[in-house]
DNA sequence: ATGTGAATGTGAACGCATTCACAAGAAGTG
DNA sequence: CACTTCTTGTGAATGCGTTCACATTCACAT
């Protein structure tokens, strides 16, 4: 395919892809074509094949896609192909759901470092993650580490993207419900969990009453 | 402003805009200009203006719009205007922190009922809500719960939102890497936590060396 | 070799969402 | 009242992403 654009809209898909891939790899399948792989994923096949056609061709006319090879490829294109690590700031609630989730390995992801500000918290261990205390942040940078994750109050929220970036994050997957300035180079999501629900009813028909 | 389609992308930014108002409410702020609630919340001013025309006239040339008035007006397009009632399933770490996270009651929900299979957990209580067996599930008609959080292993996500359909759920969030198959009248958004940081890599630079 | 069926890859058409640019309205000032 | 400043609301232009339709390629059977 020739040099275009590539729509952001197809990054975001790639992981819906890859999951649904390693998946299907696990249960032992070894080649799929874009309409069943559409089916079980949930969106259409031509959409499958035009954004992998941004990449390159990844299949066989006539015959499919092998899945360990496309898994690879996309792997490669988000840059899964490495370990990446990531450090969790906020061990709340959340905080500890992110260190236990078994999600984050699967996409190869190492959260390998998790920090806090509450002395009582500092110094457990949850899932062979020890919470470090917020000041010492700087370790990112030692580490290498370039991924964060915020999972701290809103109020906390820009100042932990503040001592994020200063320590040399470069990334970061901001679970505060809010909006936070970093400088322009650093590539922030952000996750409002419940933002997420607040859709539904509108979608959702009335409630009838009893 | 004249029927026309809304797009479904305006529908997603509302509980964007709402949370921010909410928030400068409770600052005390009384009225804002469409450019500085974009500055706020880190979108474009016509951006705004454009969404809130599809549903009408909600600021005076020349002034700007009062804060009180549009999250009204917001809320009740979302139609969260009335408490809407949810119920969650599985008790894990995941499940736990949506209990306790309070971002679902600025909305104006209420996480009312929850359930798991494993027995050891059922019984339990976590921020007044009181674990249930799954086998119950059957009770949301009565309480007429309409809103369903999943949030079990991947494996056990279909036959959860079956169950959950069953009981008469209209829409789901689904916590669950995986695509869901409900009938078409069911509203599902699937959220994959890993999956937003997946397209980190992408985005950042590669990592240098030290 | 040739034909048939199956599945990919992609230019082109289409449609939807964003962005622009400006008319319209409100408030303040002299 | 006339003038200036400010800000909304929106038709029109633009641009981006989805969808379509089909040429292309491969496997297999005959």
């Amino acid at each position: 395919m020739k040099y275009k654009r590539i729509p952001d809209e197809t990054i975001r898909r790639l992981p819906v892809y890859l999951r649904g891939l390693m998946f299907l790899h696990e249960d032992g399948q070894r080649n799929i074509s874009s309409s069943k792989l559409a089916d079980f994923i949930g969106v259409n096949s031509w959409q499958i094949r035009k954004d992998f056609s941004y990449f390159g061709e990844f299949g066989v006319r006539g015959v499919g896609y092998e899945i360990s090879k496309l898994v690879n490829e996309i792997k490669g294109i988000l840059r899964l192909n490495v370990v990446q690590k990531a450090a969790l700031v906020g061990a709340g609630h959340l905080g500890t759901a992110i260190l236990s989730y078994p999600g984050f390995g699967v996409y190869g992801f190492d959260v390998t470092a998790a920090f806090d500000n509450n002395p009582k918290k500092i110094g457990k261990k949850i899932k062979d993650v020890t919470i470090m205390d917020i000041s010492r942040i700087d370790i990112l940078k030692k580490k290498n580490i370039t991924l964060g994750i915020i999972a701290v109050p809103r109020s906390a929220a820009q100042e932990t993207a503040h001592a994020l970036v200063k320590a040399g994050v470069m990334g970061i997957l901001n679970f505060s419900p809010c909006y936070i300035i970093v400088p322009k180079k650093v590539k922030v999501i952000t996750i409002d969990i419940a933002g997420y629900l607040a859709r539904m009813p509108y979608y959702t028909p009335m409630e009838k009453k009893k």
